[in-house]
RNA sequence: UCCUCAGUAGCUCAAUGGCAGAGCAUUCGGCUGUUAACCGAAGGGUUGUAGGUUCGAGUCCUACCUGAGGAGCCA
């Protein structure tokens, strides 16, 4: 793009005449004077526009702009404190490039059927811009945490020939002739495999969940990042979830903040996060659930209620580990200290925005394996190549996953995980 | 799948069972520092669909459709 300045650079070219292509965001006129507010992907400035410092057609031009028209500007940017931004635009010449005739998200208030039908165009608004910037920046963070850690990218497959814990969450399609095949609900299976190959790996990508979930932290379809180590204890995985944590809470802290100021996140809320994070036994949270008066029974999972209970004891996220083995992945490894419980864990979001990561050891001998397959009556025959595992140098190893537009969600301080990913895909959403 | 709520102008919303309205957007006019700019004017409607009650239904009843919030399950 050669003679284009961006937007996000023109504190370089103060008192110089530049380029910015883009899209009219907003204008403002009055009598002689205009105030289009421009957007070219890497930010939003604002021009003025003086009648009597640029040609009559250039006026002309600018009286017929509309919302989201496309337009090659050029003009002097200065500093000044009147402009949202610090910056405007002395603009000395306007090339339209496209009218845009009744744009439908307008500078008021919109429904949110409305907006989700219009995703499409949503996503050029300020707040969507600025939450996928958010998640750009989390999804980098998260590349470079483990690359930089030696851990190796093995990415899993999207079709799977099979269940990994259970049917009835799937999507299925047809492949080929006579097979079936299922999106992946979960790497998790496979990349026991590839730890197994180079001790620790991690995999990103997305998955799909076939559950008829109707509420604010639910997508059908959600990118998962999932690391497993060889060799590693839940205690191993538990540290390295906190610094995890920490690392991409700093980077978005750093990097993000014009973004965190558009979407009004509460900076102070985030900038406590730090090692360690509380820890707390399944056993000591049912105490602590049974003290608050919830209704809740040892031995069950926690309920959205309970996890919102929990954690807003604490303004950091919160490890609650151990688990009962049930309601838990078969793969599980029990806790030797109590067979009924599991080594496990949990991460649950302060502020109320619930769990972001699942985790814990995996099963390491052979035989108890094939048990708990039998026990959850799922078919052997379609873990063959997983329980090869147990039997060629099986070792103790442990993983998480972590939901990356939950952790989105958090960060950023909002409602709903569907502004979070681009476009969501959710129980009665398909389109766009 | 279950529970609750809502569908009226392009959008956001009003309208006691009695003439279907406002703001924004659009079009036209005005304004030399606007911050979702403001001021004046105009156009814009099969009230989600189908039935029913009534002299009369946007409003009451029934079914369905669509959407939202929550639960379970999960990241």
């Amino acid at each position: 793009m050669k003679g284009q300045v961006y937007i996000s650079d023109v504190a370089k070219h103060v008192g110089e005449e530049i380029t910015i292509k883009g899209w009219l965001y907003n204008i403002r006129s009055s009598g002689k004077l205009m105030f289009p507010q421009l957007r070219d992907g890497s930010g939003i400035i604002q021009g003025v526009v003086f009648k009597k410092n640029i040609p009559e057609s250039v006026w002309e031009a600018c009286k017929n702009l509309t919302q989201e028209s496309a337009l090659i500007v050029k003009g002097t940017p200065r500093a000044d404190e009147r402009a949202p931004g610090g910056f405007e635009l002395d603009v000395t010449d306007v090339e339209v490039i496209q009218v845009a005739h009744d744009y439908p998200i307008t500078p008021k208030e919109h429904g949110i059927e409305f907006l989700m039908d219009h995703r499409h165009l949503w996503l050029r608004s300020r707040r969507q811009h600025s939450i996928l910037k958010v998640r750009a920046e989390i999804i980098r963070a998260v590349r470079d945490f483990f690359d930089d850690r030696d851990f190796t990218l093995c990415d899993t497959p999207i079709f799977t020939p099979a269940a990994c814990e259970g049917t009835t969450t799937l999507f299925e399609c047809d492949y080929f002739d006579d097979e079936k095949a299922y999106l992946t609900q979960s790497g998790q299976l496979y990349n026991e495999a590839t730890a197994m190959a180079f001790g620790k790996v991690y995999c990103f990508g997305p998955t799909f969940r076939a559950e008829k979930s109707k509420t604010r932290r639910h997508l059908t379809e959600f990118w998962m990042v999932e690391p497993e180590i060889a060799y590693a204890t839940l205690e191993d995985v538990m540290e390295l979830a906190e610094n995890f944590i920490t690392f991409i809470v700093q980077r978005v802290l750093e990097r993000r903040k014009e973004e965190l100021k558009v979407l009004e996140r509460d900076i102070s809320k985030l900038e406590n996060i730090a090692p360690p994070f509380p820890r707390l036994h399944y056993n000591d949270a049912a105490k602590m659930l049974k003290e608050g008066g919830l209704a809740f029974e040892y031995g069950g999972d926690l309920g959205a209620p309970d996890e919102t209970f929990l954690s807003e004891k604490y303004d950091k996220p919160l490890m609650v580990h151990r688990y009962p083995a049930p309601v838990k992945a078969f793969y599980m490894e029990p806790d030797p200290v109590d067979q009924n419980l599991s080594l496990s864990v949990d991460i649950l979001a302060p502020e109320g925005y619930g769990e972001i990561i699942g985790g814990g050891q995996r099963m390491v001998s052979l035989d108890k394996l094939r048990e708990r397959i039998a026990e959850h009556n799922l078919p052997e025959s379609a873990f063959d190549w997983y329980l090869d595992l147990r039997k060629y140098g099986s070792v103790p190893h442990s993983g998480f996953g972590m939901g990356i537009e939950r952790c989105v969600t958090w960060l950023c301080g909002i409602e709903h995980v569907r502004e979070t990913i681009p476009f969501p895909r959710m129980l009665y959403r398909l389109k766009p």
